[in-house]
DNA sequence: CATGAATGAGTCTTCATTCAT
DNA sequence: CATGAATGAAGACTCATTCAT
């Protein structure tokens, strides 16, 4: 089911059909988001998806295999976004700025993304908890991901001197929680500040501490 | 109702009874937090926990006046048990310890009840996405305290110069993140370190960060 | 409705159109027969049929006025063609061949479109069971019918002495019921054999029972 | 679920108990049969059984998996019943009654049960059409069972002599179809004749046919 | 107090049918 | 004529909660 009809060649008219297809898939997939955001998985119903996104049952089911289904599609969709704004620290490459630059950056497209959907974020955010096995194992492995990229920059860090020593396990798992408290943070503020204002105090905190001096 | 049977003077009889019930009330406590904290709120079903308590439907209802209630029940004693495992930094009684060492005491303090009873943690950190909205607002305003907690002891910092200026809205969340983020970890890792080497590894990255000098 | 364009006088084209669409007909009730014979009338889905029907779901209704049509079209067609290889026995008639004659051929008859159609067979004998009222009903009096032929029949042997004596209601249903075991058999049976040897067979049975002399 | 409380010794208040279920068993099939056999396995909702039956829907599902299981039981209890009432027959112990009437016995007890419970005989008939996988196998197996045993009677038979030498497959399946045709009749008639006087004219069909001297 | 059979509201899901293009 | 997206009625099933014993 929800598969576009096979065939080669292209019409025009299978444009024009496949074009509304997706409209109708994103039409619902935020009607799904808007209420796994605000409902979470469990007491989401359909019944308050079909209604917000004013189609009838059965159209749900033409596009999407039931709730499981929309609720991965949108967390793919976070997570593939946000994939793609989380890169890897490039420390061999001499043409690529310098490392804090790279953090900075990668941390503003993060969360200028967080802070354009925040719906999404939010339930990416929830997807690791309670919700049915696959998905929470999927938006688990995501997070998994993400503190193996913390831990690896950490790791090349403390051998570049950079970073002082210490418990990569300990920290990794630290930073990520700094990164998703401020996300929480700012997804649940009415008018949050700037993107860069944010990433420069996390940076701070981060690097330096709250320490004076 | 789940109520105490009334009378003035307790009896002896009285007291084995109240005795007993407060057992069987434990009983029930330790299964459904097991259920819960292994399936979630809403997978979790009354069924699981009559049957991990080994009592009928009925007797459950006598002392709970349902699913929910059980569960605040369980997030009541996480959160009363941490509330009394953070304490303000007293930084007017000058008998008092250091303030950072007022810190890594609370710290050592929450990290070690959070080791001795996993299952609770996982709840708490639970608590807050997906369940039903009376438990998500409690527990969403008990990180709003801890949050709380810290915001005021980064206002004291700054005010005394131990801590440089910043933004304590931001700042705090990223703390808080800290904080549970080393939670998490240390809840779902199989064979923790102790919590003394945890919390000073978490005090060293808030207080001075990662980079090293 | 699956009706006839209306006009007079009928032009070629109009005799072009009128087989196009006797043809598309043709098509889609042998995907259906199939479909009903493979999955049973509940089962079977309008899917399944106009999938093997190579055809779109509107189309499916501009032939027939649902699933029960197409079901009652198939089932007399079976009726149809069945009836038309029943003949009651001619006693009268000095022309005709001898009784026990006629009564072989028109089982040759039966048994050979049996054979010819075992998907067809199959949905008629399951007519009368577990399907929607109408079509039960219709295929319900059409074994009724076959069966006041083999009543009449043995009314007429027993007044000319052929027949002995006996309870017609009975031994014709006893009768019917054998035709039908014989050709649920047949119609189930990978390679079955030619229709005269099972005719020879049925007759034996059924004028002469299974003793010996 | 729908399993008996396990424990080894049946107090008097277990036997009440099992006694109550037994009966709360016993009247939901009573309204299942009722209602299959009214409306055959599609047509029947689970609905139309709980409605007959004065209970309340969750209770259906206490006491069978589902409207496949209650089916199940239905046509198992048929198939268990007639199974006991079919019986070989001896032809080597020389205590035992002559073939003939152990046949005629045996038809009479089969007779006696369908047109005792003639709802449950319908629904046996029904069985093997248009069900969901399972049933239709576990009838069409059942009747496979019926055939053999025929075939073997028949098989017997010749070698005693008494019958004649024939197709064994063919005629078993004509032997079966006589018989399921005259149940059928007996099943779906308003004022049925006595077995024994039904069991007499099947016989003599069977075992010399329908032709005079 | 304890029990567990009974309840029924609430959800998901399927599929025959319609209709605008 | 043909299409296939949209529809929504209908039905199966779950599970928190109650209450008579």
């Amino acid at each position: 089911m929800a598969a576009r009809p096979p065939g080669g060649a292209a019409s025009a008219d299978d444009d024009r059909a496949a074009h509304a297809r997706a409209e109708r898939r994103r039409q619902i997939l935020e009607a799904a988001k808007e209420v796994f955001a605000e409902a979470g998985y469990h007491e989401a119903s359909i019944n308050a998806i079909i209604e917000r996104a004013h189609i009838a049952r059965g159209t749900f089911y033409l596009y999407f295999d039931g709730k499981a289904a929309v609720f991965d599609a949108l967390l793919d969709e976070a997570m593939r976004e946000l994939r793609a704004r989380i890169t890897r620290i490039d420390v061999e490459d001499p043409a690529a700025p310098p490392p804090h630059l790279q953090l900075r950056d990668g941390l503003v497209r993060v969360l200028d993304y967080v802070l354009g959907d925040r719906l999404l974020a939010t339930i990416l955010l929830s997807g690791t908890t309670a919700t049915e096995a696959e998905a929470a194992n999927r938006a688990g492995a995501f997070f998994g991901e993400v503190r193996s990229v913390i831990r690896t920059a950490l790791e090349q860090g403390i051998q570049m001197k950079l970073v002082r020593p210490c418990n990569v396990e300990v920290t990794s798992a630290a930073l990520l929680g700094l990164v998703r408290g401020v996300v929480e943070h700012l997804v649940t503020t009415a008018s949050p500040p700037a993107a860069t204002e944010v990433v420069a105090e996390m940076i701070a905190v981060a690097l330096r501490g709250v320490l004076n001096a």
